[in-house]
DNA sequence: GTATCATATGAACAAATAAACATATGTAGA
DNA sequence: TCTACATATGTTTATTTGTTCATATGATAC
């Protein structure tokens, strides 16, 4: 912490209160940023929005992303551990879905933001 | 793509066609990513919620995030570049604020997911 | 001008992470 | 049981990303 000076002086102390007693606990955060990390990368973004229409297997993902099955698996084990995605076996498939709607609503909201 | 066999054979076709004709375009995708990326570190998280209330000026954020004022500047750049917030400047302050209210909502999303 | 303060920026370093590669598991059919 | 196939997983590698340290810029007060 080189600049100990501007850490107590240049402050706007109500305001600075106000905020700090507004603020979602720490641990809160940092699962918010967890989450959205979920979202943060294209091939999972991919796979997420691929899933809005209807499950799909490993196999499937990966032909209409043109991405390797190893790479999908992976990133269906990141989401399906984050509980984003779930998932159900049939013989030789798993197949996944959406976990929930939320996840359609986040991904949509961001979306607009982009569409503007 | 050690796989070959895979990407060709056990395609379920209709389904994935389907998908296919309903996804945005890659590049789309790809902001969107970019977009969630932001929301994607604890810091930056936090740095916007406590924007939620008002704006603040660097120093406030450092002390009140208990981050150094270099991290909160550098994070603060990279929002900006990604037009997540603006900043208007006061003698030797610079005062940060949200961009729009997609922002907003789009956390309010996310935190509704963690929430249940 | 000089000193001080608030902020910004560049470079270096460390940690996180996504993909590739090799291989293992588990299922179905012959 | 043997083979083929769909999926999963462990390891390594390359890249990205966040922080720190050092320093620069720009403003105010004296």
């Amino acid at each position: 912490m080189e600049n100990e000076k501007c850490e107590y002086l240049c402050v706007h102390e109500k305001v600075v209160e106000k905020v700090i007693n507004n603020m979602p606990k720490e641990e809160k955060l940092y699962d918010l940023a967890e989450l959205f990390k979920m979202f943060g990368d294209s091939t999972r973004i991919k796979i997420l929005y691929a899933l809005f229409e209807s499950e799909l297997c490993v196999c499937d993902i990966a032909q209409l992303l043109n991405v390797s099955q190893t790479a999908v698996s992976h990133q269906l084990r990141v989401l399906k551990t984050n509980k984003l995605v779930k998932y159900r076996k049939e013989g030789k498939n798993s197949f996944y879905s959406l976990a929930d709607n939320h996840v359609c609503s986040i991904i949509n909201q961001g979306m607009e933001h982009i569409n503007e």
